[in-house]
DNA sequence: ACCGTAACACTAACGGTTAGTGTTTAGTAA
DNA sequence: TTACTAAACACTAACCGTTAGTGTTACGGT
């Protein structure tokens, strides 16, 4: 950890992830998910099939390739409010902002793609349980909230419900706002001014 | 539709399909998932792969033959309350039960059997989506209820999500009711005594 | 007694994924 | 420079879940 993105090894090893992965998408969208199959991108992108799975550990990984900001973005507006800047609606600005970049038009190919294939429904859903859970770690992190963990956790959950929910409704930022309003409500009985932090069970998350 | 459940052959089918289903279970616990083939469950069912699939959709489907109970009880704790018996303790007293079912000491290898398997993980997060889903549309059809679609399809989500983070506490029956409270609350909020079905979009649910 | 159909069987394959085994390339230190 | 190390990459061959294609039986209704 010397130098963090330097390196000529380093900026080789993303480019030629990033053709495996425009490649990918290129060829999903040209054929659909399931008519490619995962030797036709590799070939197309160059690379032999090993090359391929030691970039992204499945061929639904392929077409999530940047997932990782959405859990970073969710965790930092948790991280990086003001001292005790209200939670909920930080949580509720950045769902607005993450479901309007998904129904951008330009979005909107790929996620027809993603509606299509069942496998990459489910990994999604996967993906959103792990963003869920880091949600909640963050928010059992913050020093400033004094909810039991099973509070937190709820929330993290019901927020990347809103997301999720919020996605397939026909006028997506009004449903952010509707169930941000349950989620308010949902929040604030869990603090009705009381002393320490409460709850029904110690701080294990899933490994 | 005659006779429902009569006919030798009906009990044929239904015998094959609970030899397998029993077959793997004992296999999974004896050896693991991982480590039980297809081929293996089979010929120890002495079926062929292709009759084991007519079953069975999947080798995670075989862990959870019984998840069609799980969505019925939910659908059927909504649609059997009394007249305005209110919602909320009607599922809350449904998730304590099924909570019970499932951290009873019988049940403990099957549970570990899930947890330590990534596949039948994400299967069951899969299966629990369906379920909010019809537990969402028992709730958008109930006639006693005033609240939009996605009002229902949100509580729905947080129910299913009750079940799942009561699971996973340490203590889980005290988990329910916290969450519950939570649930409550955002369900409250959802009809202050207004005058009809409000809402920010129509009634799609995913086909 | 007869026919339609649903359950079951078998072979062979397809497609995602991994193990095993090398080969090249780049950063590093003598 | 030279030599060393480690990481990226390649290739073959397989494993395993799953399905298509094709029959074969046996039950149930008529």
């Amino acid at each position: 950890m010397t130098v963090p993105t330097t390196g000529r090894r380093e900026r080789k090893k993303a480019a030629t992830r990033q053709k495996i992965a425009d490649t990918a998408l290129r060829l999903f969208l040209e054929r659909g998910y399931d008519a490619v199959g995962i030797r036709d991108v590799a070939s197309e992108a160059d690379v032999a099939v090993t090359t391929l799975f030691s970039h992204f550990a499945s061929k639904e990984a392929l077409v999530f390739e940047r997932d990782g900001d959405f859990e970073q973005r969710l965790t930092q507006a948790v991280i990086d409010r003001a001292q005790h800047e209200p939670l909920i609606p930080a949580l509720r600005r950045e769902i607005h902002a993450l479901v309007r970049h998904c129904t951008t038009n330009g979005a909107a190919p790929i996620w027809r793609l993603i509606d299509e294939s069942p496998a990459l429904r489910e990994y999604e859903e996967s993906m959103r349980l792990r963003h869920a859970e880091s949600l909640a770690t963050a928010l059992v992190a913050a020093p400033d909230l004094q909810q039991s963990a099973t509070a937190c956790r709820t929330i993290a959950r019901f927020v990347i419900d809103a997301y999720s929910l919020a996605r397939e409704a026909v006028d997506p930022q009004a449903a952010v706002d509707e169930i941000f309003h349950m989620i308010e409500a949902a929040w604030k009985v869990t603090c009705p001014s009381a002393s320490g932090r409460r709850g029904s069970d110690g701080s294990r998350l899933r490994a």
